[in-house]
DNA sequence: GAGTAATTGTTGATTACTCAAGTATTAATC
DNA sequence: GATTAATACTTGAGTAATCAACAATTACTC
């Protein structure tokens, strides 16, 4: 296999990224939100429970559990998630949504729909498939 | 098209990437470079007569001028790249890379080659073409 | 050719992280 | 049951980027 090719499908995927990750930033902006604030009221919204401990909010998402920690606080300030003790471990403290935070994510995942829309409109559904079975080829 | 699709595609393409980009640091850290400087030298190495303005650079790889200005001053500084006057326009000044530079770059190439072959080993050559193109179809 | 607009950068202030070190709690070992 | 180790965070310090505002220069228009 030609190494040149690898080199060229790391960069491009990486330009797209930040690209990608900007529109996402931008199209969220209206609702108060980054892309990594949106990822993680997604997980919150979509995980059994309605829950889940910090660290494993991180590991699913690609940040640090400092990053977690620094991420919540104004979200929890502003009434969009809540920390709930977990009575069988004093040290975790899980993460919820409010109801405030569940209402802004549903709002939220209409414009980020809008938005997926658009960047992969020229993508044909089982092209779409096709990528998604590539990305997860990639060993990280 | 199914919109949830669209948005897992967007959202473990995200994640995907946040990974690789720690990858790709860390294995350029030996060379004492970000992955994101590594991308400047070789947009440097491979621009044509070896030298580019800051914002042609910016715009190649993803970045404010702004972040290309704080990104080349330590680089500089540490004889990598070089600042040239262009003549023609006081407004514009050109970077290039030094020798050392040329070389540094050759040496990360190396390692940076060797992790997109770990990254990548579990595709085969037309999908790594084909993701190649999938990604082209994105509209950031 | 003077005045306005556009381009190319740089800089101060801010944001979004990271890492390393610390605290608190639980689990494992002897 | 005491000690050591591991886990789940949090916090201080630092880094890498952003944006908005600026200066310098060039291009456009009348």
């Amino acid at each position: 296999m030609d190494s040149k090719n690898l080199a060229s499908l790391m960069l491009e995927q990486a330009y797209i990224s930040t690209l990608l990750n900007k529109k996402m930033d931008s199209c969220l902006s209206v609702h108060g939100l980054s892309f990594t604030e949106f990822v993680i009221i997604h997980k919150l919204y979509n995980s059994e429970g309605g829950s889940q401990s910090r660290i494993a909010l991180a590991d699913s998402v690609g940040l640090t559990a400092s990053g977690v920690t620094r991420l919540l606080a104004p979200m929890t300030k502003n009434n969009i998630t809540v920390k709930i003790v977990n009575p069988k471990d004093a040290r975790q403290s899980l993460v919820g949504l409010t109801s405030a935070g569940k209402e802004l994510y549903v709002n939220a995942l209409n414009s980020f729909e809008h938005s997926c829309n658009s960047a992969f409109s020229l993508l044909e559904e089982h092209e779409v498939l096709q990528l998604l079975k590539l990305l997860n080829k990639i060993k990280c």
